[in-house]
DNA sequence: CAGTATCCTGGACGATACTG
DNA sequence: CAGTATCGTCCAGGATACTG
């Protein structure tokens, strides 16, 4: 192997981290898991999406969509009566990200309790923090 | 069911929410995530951890490893030679967690390479963003 | 209805210097 | 060695007003 394809897998590699972390950090982020979550029960438009999720701006739910549809895991379909309408889908790409992502919900269900009690009991023992 | 247990139980379920979403949000952060697949495979000192992790600033390390310690998912162990040392491990609750995180992380890998694809597209198609 | 544009604030994160 | 303390920056996200 030479130095180029040293060179190159090094950036493919780097590339590769950043959009791993990129990705996962949709998940992570504000507003993208809930609205999958909507999602995942029944396509929706977006005046549906912002009346059944309180507090989201619309801002954000146009930006947190955008993303999720750039990632090709949302889709907008385009209804093409008159006036024409929209709505929001889970793409199938969408729909197989369901499954780790309930997995980790589900996790974060069952500990709860239990990370609400370390907390506290960590927060009792380091006063000063 | 009266009116105080109808309240008590938004509460609590409000809180869950809360706590829910900080749990997931640490899965989210910039460096969580690294130091648990980094703990999974064998204790470490800190300065291991600042060594084996590029870029990462001592001021994140320390916070990030405070987080975790915090929710009970990384413990540090105090070595009472002297001079003591001192080691982070993975508690009990923080290896179960690595397995929902272990899929979801199998999950983007696994779609990357579309992602990345879609990304490409889309961008093409929406020039102006 | 389904968004876009603009402005603003708080907090995540990094750089750096210091300490028992 | 294993951190803490302080300061500064940047950007995610909210508030609000506007538009085809």
């Amino acid at each position: 192997m030479n130095q180029d394809m040293a060179g190159l897998k090094e950036r493919i590699h780097a590339t590769d981290r950043e959009v791993f972390f990129s990705v996962l950090s949709h998940i992570g982020d504000k507003w993208s898991l809930v609205l999958l979550g909507m999602l995942s029960k029944e396509p929706m438009r977006y005046t549906q999406l912002a009346e059944r999720i309180p507090k989201i701006s619309r801002r954000m739910l146009t930006v947190t969509l955008r993303q999720l549809e750039r990632d090709g895991l949302v889709e907008r379909i385009v209804h093409a009566d008159t006036p024409p309408w929209f709505e929001y889908d889970l793409t199938e790409l969408g729909r197989t990200l369901i499954v780790p992502v309930r997995a980790l919900a589900d996790w974060t269900l069952d500990n709860i309790d239990l990370i609400i009690e370390k907390r506290a009991q960590y927060d009792q023992e380091n006063p000063g923090s």
